[in-house]
DNA sequence: ATGGTAGTACAACTA
């Protein structure tokens, strides 16, 4: 039995919908975690998508962030529309669903973890707060001993190999240490980083700025992750990041990266 | 050292 995840920010899924749905059509992942929606739920252009045989649960946000998880398979639950223990914080980044597969249910995260920049200041420190409470929320979850995936744009650089020009971006928000290493402990509490568990490969990249020709230069970073419970790292089979995606007329700035499980 | 692009929304912020 296979279960795919797909992980994709989309950067505005009303200027994005012909690329999503396109790429959904040809692809259909089980379950599609999107960012950067930047829509109220209202807003959101769910019709489309049940038309393609998805159930859709969003948590939006006028403008900015905003995150979507889109699923074939019958949605169970919705966990969780907040990453817990943010009281005063009213930014749309995390959405957590329970879903039906063949084998049982796996749980899945679609979240957008701040971008942090410029750093230091107030965004940095918010950033790293946010990654304190994912890394708590992370290890409650370990208990349950679900195959889990916490899908999303992580605007962590992991590795120096995931970076183009690692001088070039040492002092950015996405690859400074405090960064990593909130992104390593995580890692560390017992999850896996899908791509690196299959592959690890250099110079696979996620994303690649608009600007300075980024993209036609091959300039990108790793950023977009999908992290797996030990129970999902057990069944995980393979992973793709889709470049294709991100060279096609009016893309996003992120190509998609899709694990599939034997689940 | 600056500016280059894209999206939202119509000025300026975020990335």
């Amino acid at each position: 039995m296979s279960f795919s995840v797909a992980s994709w920010n989309v950067n505005s899924i009303k200027a994005r919908l012909p690329n999503v749905a396109d790429w959904l059509k040809a692809h259909g992942p089980d379950v599609a975690c999107l960012q950067e929606i930047k829509c109220l739920d209202e807003a959101f252009p769910r019709e489309a998508f049940e038309d393609l045989g998805y159930n859709v649960e969003t948590v939006g946000q006028k403008t900015y962030n905003g995150v979507a998880l889109i699923s074939k398979r019958p949605i169970e639950e919705v966990a969780l529309r907040a990453l817990p223990g943010g009281e005063d914080d009213d930014q749309a980044r995390y959405i957590e669903c329970v879903v039906g597969t063949d084998s049982g249910a796996a749980r899945v995260a679609s979240l957008y973890l701040p971008n942090g920049n410029p750093a230091p200041g107030p965004k940095f420190d918010y950033k790293l707060a946010w990654m304190k409470r994912l890394r708590d929320h992370a290890d409650a979850l370990l208990a349950y001993e679900e195959p889990t995936i916490l899908a999303g744009d992580y605007n962590v650089i992991p590795r120096e190999v995931d970076v183009h020009d690692p001088e070039a971006w040492a002092d950015d928000a996405l690859f400074r240490p405090e960064s990593r290493d909130a992104f390593s402990a995580i890692k560390w509490l017992g999850w896996a980083d899908a791509f690196e568990q299959v592959d690890g490969r250099a110079d696979q990249y996620t994303f690649w700025d608009y600007q300075r020709g980024a993209w036609p230069k091959n300039h990108g970073i790793r950023i977009d992750h999908l992290l797996v419970s030990p129970q999902a790292a057990d069944r995980l089979k393979s992973v793709e990041i889709d470049r294709d995606a991100r060279g096609a007329e009016k893309a996003s700035d992120h190509a998609p990266i899709t694990a599939t499980f034997d689940l």
